[in-house]
RNA sequence: GAUUCAGUAGCUCAGCAGGUAGAGCACCUCCCUUUUAAGGAGGGGGUCCUGGGUUCGAGCCCCAGCUGGAUCA
C-alpha cells in the first residue's frame, strides 16, 4: 500500500519537481495549493501573483495526474503572521514573517488543511533535508541544510518542532537548483522556467514603508548622526564576563550626535539600513545604528566600518529559545560552541552560546554587523539546525 | 558701517592657465535574495546667485547688486 503525501504546490518549480519526485518514488501524491493573501497594498509587482500561481499549480497537477485542491488560509495567515509582523514593527523591531509563516501556516494550518486527505506525510519544496536517527527507544528528527549552498533554506524552518518535522518530507533537499530546473524541463513541467518567487512568502515583493503604512502611522521625527569616535565605543563591551552589557545593543541620546535630517517614522527603519534615509551631503553613506520608537528617533553613523554597526553578542530571552533538537536543550550555566546565522543566507558564524537563568547569550568570534532585534538567530552543529530564537536585543 | 571669504546638481564640495561642468552622498532602475537589511551594476538630474561688461568665447576676468559666513569697529 503506497504511502500518501499531500504536497504544498505553490505554482513554482521547486514544489512541482518535489511532487514529481514523490510520485516517482511511488508515493500517492495529492497537490494542495494555499491562498494566504489577497491584498495588494504596497505590493511592487503589477500583476496579482497568486491567481497566476494557482493556474500553474493546477497545470502541474494535471501533468502529473494527481488530485489538486485549493485551500484558503488567509484568515489564519493574517492573524498568525501579518498581525505579528505589524506589531513587531510597531515596537521598533524587525520581524521575519517567513519564519513565522512556516511555523504557523505551512507546517501547522496547512497540516490541518491536509488532514481530510489522511496523509502519511506532508511535503514542501524547501531546500533542506531531513534525517531520522534512533537513540535507544527514542526517534530523533534532524533538520539539515539543503545540498545547494546557494538556495539552502533551513534557516526559514528554524522554528519547527520535532513533531512538525516528523510528519514532513523535503523531496528536493538533496538537489541543487539547476538540477531542479533540469528535471522540470525534462519532464515538461509547465513551471520549468518560471522565475523564483521573492519577497514575503505569499505576499510578494513589497515596498516596506508603504506596506507598513496600512497599519502604522506616519510620524515625523529626527535623524541624528553619531560620530565614529564617540567615547562610548571605547568604554563598553570589553568584558565578556559581563554578559548583559557585553551583549547589549548600543543606545543613544540626541546629545550623542548631531541633527542631520527628518524621517517619517522610526518604526520604518531597521539597524544596518542604508537606503531610505534621504540624508545626503556626506562623504560616506549613513547607516542606521539604532532606532528609538518611543522618542521616534533614528540614530545613524557614517561608513561601513562605523563601530556602532557592530556588536560582539546578542541576547535571547528564555521564552523565545527554541530547540528543534529538544534533546539538546541547554541548562543554565552551560556553555557551548555552535555556528550561528542571524539572517537568511548569512554565512555561518562561529559563536559561543551561554545559557543563564535570564536568557541565552550568543557571543560571536567576530563582531556582527546589523544585529536586529526581532530577527531569528539560528544555531547549527555542522549541517544540522539545532535551535533558534528571536533576538531580544 | 568697513574689510574679507563664499554663493556650481536635492546635500557637501571640486573645477587646473578663460573654451559651454565633475565627485561623494542622496534619489531612481535593474541584478542578487522566499524576511528586514547589506552588496553589485547602471541611470536621471545643473538658469554654474542676479544684471551688466571685457573677450571669438566666461563657472572661471572686471563692475554693480542680492544672499550667507567670518573679522574689525
Amino acid at each position: 500500500m503506497a504511502k500518501r503525501v499531500v504536497i504544498g504546490l505553490s505554482g513554482g518549480v521547486d514544489s512541482s519537481v518535489a511532487a514529481w519526485l514523490l510520485r516517482e518514488q511511488g508515493y500517492e501524491v495529492i497537490g494542495l495549493f494555499m491562498v494566504n493573501w489577497h491584498d495588494r497594498t504596497g505590493i511592487i509587482e503589477a500583476d496579482c501573483p497568486w491567481e497566476e500561481d494557482v493556474v500553474f499549480a493546477e497545470l502541474v497537477a494535471k501533468k502529473l495526474d494527481i488530485p489538486f485542491h485549493v485551500v484558503d488560509l488567509s484568515v489564519p495567515y493574517r492573524k498568525r503572521v501579518m498581525d505579528y509582523m505589524f506589531s513587531e514593527y510597531e515596537k521598533g523591531r524587525t520581524p521575519n514573517p517567513d519564519v513565522l509563516c512556516n511555523r504557523e501556516i505551512k507546517f501547522d494550518e496547512f497540516f490541518r488543511a491536509a488532514e481530510p486527505y489522511r496523509p502519511d506525510f506532508v511535503a514542501t519544496g524547501h531546500y533542506c533535508r531531513k534525517e531520522i536517527t534512533q537513540e535507544g527507544d527514542r526517534v530523533i528528527y534532524h533538520l539539515l541544510a539543503g545540498a545547494d549552498p546557494d538556495k539552502e533554506q533551513s534557516y526559514f524552518l528554524c522554528q519547527l518542532s520535532q513533531h512538525q518535522l516528523a510528519g514532513t518530507l523535503f523531496p528536493i533537499g538533496h538537489l541543487c537548483k539547476p538540477e531542479v530546473r533540469e528535471i522540470a524541463a525534462r519532464e515538461g513541467l509547465p513551471t520549468a522556467r518560471r522565475k523564483d518567487s521573492q519577497g514575503i512568502c505569499f505576499v510578494g515583493k513589497v515596498h516596506l514603508p508603504v506596506f507598513l503604512q496600512q497599519k502604522l502611522a506616519v510620524k515625523e521625527g529626527n535623524i541624528f548622526e553619531i560620530p565614529p569616535d564617540h567615547p562610548m565605543y571605547d568604554r563598553q563591551k570589553k568584558d565578556p564576563e559581563e554578559l548583559e552589557s557585553f551583549c547589549a545593543p548600543w543606545t543613544y541620546g540626541k546629545e550623542d550626535g548631531t541633527w542631520v535630517g527628518k524621517h517619517r517614522g522610526a518604526h520604518f527603519f531597521t539597524v544596518g539600513q542604508r537606503k531610505g534615509l534621504n540624508v545626503g551631503g556626506k562623504e560616506d553613506p549613513l547607516f542606521v545604528l539604532a532606532t528609538d520608537v518611543k522618542q521616534n528617533r533614528v540614530y545613524t553613523g557614517q561608513g561601513q566600518s562605523h563601530p556602532g554597526l557592530y556588536r560582539p553578542g546578542l541576547k535571547i530571552i528564555p521564552e523565545e529559545i527554541h530547540w528543534i533538537r529538544d534533546d539538546r536543550v541547554m541548562e543554565p550555566g552551560e556553555k557551548r560552541n555552535y555556528r550561528v546565522r542571524i539572517r537568511y543566507r548569512q554565512p555561518l558564524q562561529q559563536a559561543t552560546l551561554q545559557m543563564t537563568a535570564t536568557g541565552m547569550y550568543i557571543l560571536f568570534e567576530k563582531k556582527q554587523r546589523g544585529i536586529a532585534a526581532g530577527q531569528f538567530a539560528a544555531w547549527y552543529d555542522g549541517d544540522e539546525l539545532i535551535g533558534s530564537g528571536v533576538i531580544h536585543r
